[in-house]
DNA sequence: GTCTATACTTCGATAGAC
DNA sequence: GTCTATCGAAGTATAGAC
């Protein structure tokens, strides 16, 4: 439950997971750290987590609840691939320490987990794909090449820029939306 | 020195070690299975190579050597833009194991041996740029977005497919760097 | 150039008091 | 819900014989 203001201590926990997750990667870092990090002792963090693989779990579940819900909200107010764009730029880039966790240490959990999490990424991605496609079909998108390679372009554009952004730099997640599209639209050629 | 048609030993462990380390991350790899790998115990291992970082260190130097090499000789052949997108990607995806350990798991390295290897990315990274502001001054790409941003797009192509590239699937380094090239070149709207 | 043996460190997780 | 104390496992790297 929160506090007046403040986070549930499970919402720290998360919080201050991915965090560490992300500087660190999830194979280097240690429960004690990050005990340490919440003015707990290693033994405490245990109460509250049944073991670091359920930490990432959780931070993953929660990664890809946050842009499906966006994206969906997105492409139901507007049916424009543009707002792909904005709406996944403006969730991952806001929460930089959860999204890079779920799409770089995924693959360290194991199992049912590792199942449950990669379904809801391929369901994600599933939503994608289904707003290219029906762009094509509404004459918008070029359909020479087909929904699945547009999609994985597009992807490329929006997954990579995790590994580069720099919340300080001069570009907002906004101003970035519009460059990328704009650049996946038109392309790269000199109008002729 | 190579064997009779085989590798050296040296050349075995670079191999192995890219191997291993793509597998399982450089921080989840351990000495001990790529000892048994090769048939040698972990001790031996220490003859060959200073400690783990260092094999790290070779791995990533190899990676950033071949491909700066690849995309030199193909610019120096021919100007064209498309010509970085089938070199890079004919050499990337011929070597997952080498460039993607460099990819994904440079960030491990410390000190002197981490600013050198980053120190080589940036050299290849403005070699891809300079390739980039010479199609634009030839008038062949557009010069509305900067130079630095279309390098940014074209390498965000390049570099996520190493994430989900499968060299037993259906495509070819050759067919990919097509298709990216299209769609990069000529964007993902549809003709009007 | 490879072996055995091991020193040294650190980690995830648990037990039980408070 | 947090603490102290600790178990047991695993890792990197070294020493010294062969």
């Amino acid at each position: 439950m929160a506090q007046d203001g403040g986070l549930s201590t499970s919402e720290r926990i998360l919080a201050a997971g991915a965090q560490l997750f992300r500087e660190q990667t999830y194979a280097l870092a240690t429960t004690r750290e990050l005990s340490s990090r919440l003015g707990i002792t290693n033994g405490s963090l245990y109460y509250h987590v049944a073991n670091k693989e359920d930490l990432l779990y959780k931070i993953c579940v929660e990664s890809l609840a946050r842009v499906t819900s966006a994206v969906t909200a997105a492409v139901e107010a507007q049916t424009e691939p543009l707002a792909i764009f904005d709406a996944h730029l403006g969730s991952v880039l806001s929460d930089l320490d959860l999204h890079a966790t779920m799409l770089f240490e995924l693959r360290f959990l194991t199992g049912e987990r590792r199942d449950d999490v990669q379904s809801a990424r391929d369901r994600y991605q599933a939503l994608v794909t289904s707003v290219v496609a029906d762009a094509q079909q509404a004459g918008a998108l070029r359909t020479d090449l087909s929904d699945k390679h547009l999609t994985l372009g597009l992807l490329s554009l929006l997954n990579w820029v995790i590994s580069w952004y720099d919340p300080k730099g001069a570009m907002s997640p906004a101003t970035l939306a519009d460059m990328f599209w704009e650049l996946f639209a038109n392309g790269a050629l000199a109008q002729s």
